[in-house]
DNA sequence: ACCTGAACACCGTTCAAGT
DNA sequence: ACCTGAACACCGTTCAAGT
């Protein structure tokens, strides 16, 4: 009935939602086990029974980014079933691209930390976070093409290829090195290039969107 | 002639050496200015005559990264002049890119302070760097194909296309989500698909190279 | 199981002072 | 111009102790 223990349970996710905070804000350096305490109004060592080390505050933040990700990934890139599949197949790589890149610009810090260099140990969740992201990419091809089932291998080949054109756009965006509306004319430039490398048979040519020349000369 | 002042204006350099080191081991939260200094053999408080702070030489050493990433990237990408430039192009750009992961493979944490997430203020010689880079991509365009110069609209798409390319895969290398094989073979395979997209005249389908069959033999 | 609070070693940064 | 060394505020981490 009393609200003495002041966390009940509780304390882990609201120092994370804090510490998501500050990230946005100050980046990963500004984020700080005593600050987040001091936020939650707990001692400085009440952490330590959610999270080992700061580096296990961070590996959580970055499994829950994986999570956010791969969830507006798969609503964004939904299938609409009122279309013809040929339609808006390419339509939805794009969005989900666009969505990957848009995540990366709202949340550079986050997903810096997702995709941070890894010196010595990795964190296995975050591992099966990551894991999960990629695998959301291969379900959005099996969703989309059902009729077309792609060969293996070129699945997987299209799905590096798109997690590195997106994960690259995202890169230079976040770091500044190109502006935000230079990365979502580029992942568009990207995926289309994908698709109709890999699905020549679609959208034969509307004339003017077209790269400098038909990928495969289309007759 | 006594060795007294220990450091007479290499100092600078000699810390920047150690941070580098230190980096590559322990990554850049390892880089603390008073160790650096300790390792140097100055007081904890010399090294602010050459840095006014942490940041400072962290933008250091993203600017040494940069200009030694394009440094490498010229040495590979140089033309052949003994050998036809169609012959010469795809394998020059498809050189460039894999230096390019390699360098991220070798030095993942110096890459993640190249391409940190720029929060607030970003330095101009950290940019001016950065912009050196992408420009060394344009140049080794015009190097190679001095007969058939490109659409200034194409070069950039291309010189962006490929500069997403090579920096998504080293992310996913880097931060070991891929790995170094899996990058190599990745980016092949992305160089591959952007110069015969851009060039469609070039090697004109050597019958089981093409994308959507094998991307290259992998190693 | 969860939290407190002291203790320890280590930081970045500032600054008056030396050479 | 470059470096020293004390001072300050802030960390992460450990740990005995409380509930």
């Amino acid at each position: 009935m009393v609200e003495r223990p002041f966390h009940h349970g509780n304390l882990r996710a609201e120092l994370l939602d804090h510490a998501e905070a500050v990230l946005r804000e100050d980046g990963a350096d500004g984020v700080s086990l005593r600050d987040l305490a001091r936020r939650a109004g707990v001692s400085h060592g009440a952490p330590r029974s959610h999270f080992v080390d700061r580096q296990a505050l961070l590996d959580a933040l970055a499994v829950r980014g994986f999570e956010r990700l791969g969830e507006r990934l798969r609503e964004v890139g939904a299938v609409d079933p009122d279309r013809a599949a040929d339609a808006t197949f390419e339509e939805a790589v794009q969005r989900v691209a666009r969505a990957y890149v848009d995540f990366a610009v709202q949340d550079a810090a986050l997903m810096e930390l997702m995709f941070a260099a890894k010196t010595d140990h990795a964190s296995a969740a975050v591992e099966r976070a990551a894991a999960g992201l990629f695998a959301t990419f291969d379900e959005l091809l099996d969703q989309h093409r059902p009729d077309q089932p792609m060969d293996p291998h070129d699945r997987q080949r299209f799905g590096l290829l798109f997690a590195a054109a997106v994960q690259g756009t995202a890169s230079l965006v976040g770091s500044r090195r190109i502006s935000a509306d230079q990365g979502a004319a580029l992942v568009d430039d990207a995926t289309g290039i994908l698709v109709r490398t890999f699905f020549p048979t679609l959208r034969p040519a509307p004339a003017g969107e077209r790269p400098p020349a038909a990928p495969r000369s289309a007759g």
